[in-house]
DNA sequence: GTCTATAGTTTGATAGAC
DNA sequence: GTCTATCAAACTATAGAC
């Protein structure tokens, strides 16, 4: 019954925006009265806590696992930023409740905050692993692909004007920290 | 008196938020009643929409010009992005407006959205200045200062994480679109 | 668990006196 | 131009019946 609660809230939050959302419309979604889901969530606040820890917790899920992701550097580095992108451009609503401080008042409680962390720490693991180890490279990394899903997403929202200069950027970047180009044998 | 109201709608912006910006505390901040307001603006839309277009003129009236950016290619590009990367770190809510859909419901006028097409030119005017023609790499150019910058206020408001890296951005970007090194190499 | 009823607040906006 | 008074609506949240 939480689940659907929170289905209803994303899909509420995807018509009128992540701050638009109200427990009347989300209510109405399930077929019940506003106060009724107060059985189930003790706030307003507390399922937009939920829907943050379901956010991240489905980015970890969805992550390609080490074994999925291409040997290469280069080619790892750049399937990683391509689902990061494409995962983040599909719901913005998600988005902006992931990455941004959209709703005044909400501060993520430490469980939601968990997955999120749990996200971090496997971006620097597979970091790490061809061989970007300083974390102000994690750092650069992270902030280039966010600027390009968020100038995606405020520029050109269902279009691919970014979309575009995704692998461009990858190999800028790899190029900067050294990694070795396609068809080369690493250092 | 529009200049003193708006004023005050920055200063309520900087402290809940531009997304907790209410009438009342407007009003009160100028020693008026919040139906007064409706003297000077038609809307509160209209009060978002003139902030919008203030903060664009802002930003076009603080852009160094083309006389005081450094000569070289390299230092001109890195003053901009500094220019840049400062002006909107120094307001979140600002920020919020200016690039981000904070406020569901608002679209900025033509008016208001005027500056920033200004913007954007003198940009791709200074950009053109030192060989960067293709729209692409000046879209990659943007979407990696906007990157560090949201990084920057999103986590670690206040701190100088990302700034650290702006001067690195700017030389990866710069190595990658072909710009010629300046005499001193970067470590 | 869900409902009705309602409290209590806040908000944007309007009308009309001064 | 500013005020008081007020509207109409929306919202979160609580109480208590069923």
């Amino acid at each position: 019954m939480r689940l659907e609660i929170l289905d209803a809230a994303w899909e509420v939050a995807g018509e009128v925006g992540i701050g638009g959302v109200t427990l009347g419309a989300v209510a109405a979604r399930v077929g019940m009265q506003a106060p009724s889901l107060y059985t189930h969530f003790p706030s307003k606040n507390a399922i937009y806590d939920a829907m943050f820890g379901q956010a991240w917790a489905r980015a970890v899920a969805a992550m390609p696992t080490p074994e999925e992701l291409p040997e290469h550097p280069r080619e790892r580095l750049r399937a990683v930023a391509r689902w990061f992108f494409d995962f983040s451009v599909a719901d913005l609503a998600r988005f902006q409740l992931m990455n941004q401080r959209a709703i005044p008042d909400f501060t993520p409680s430490e469980e939601a905050y968990a997955p999120s962390l749990q996200c971090w720490r496997a971006l620097v693991e597979v970091m790490a692993g061809i061989g970007v180890q300083d974390p102000a490279d994690v750092d650069l990394y992270a902030a280039l692909v966010g600027g390009l899903i968020d100038s995606q997403l405020a520029n050109d929202p269902g279009g691919d004007r970014y979309a575009r200069l995704l692998d461009r950027a990858v190999h800028m970047y790899a190029d900067d920290v050294g990694l070795p180009a396609t068809g080369e044998e690493r250092p």
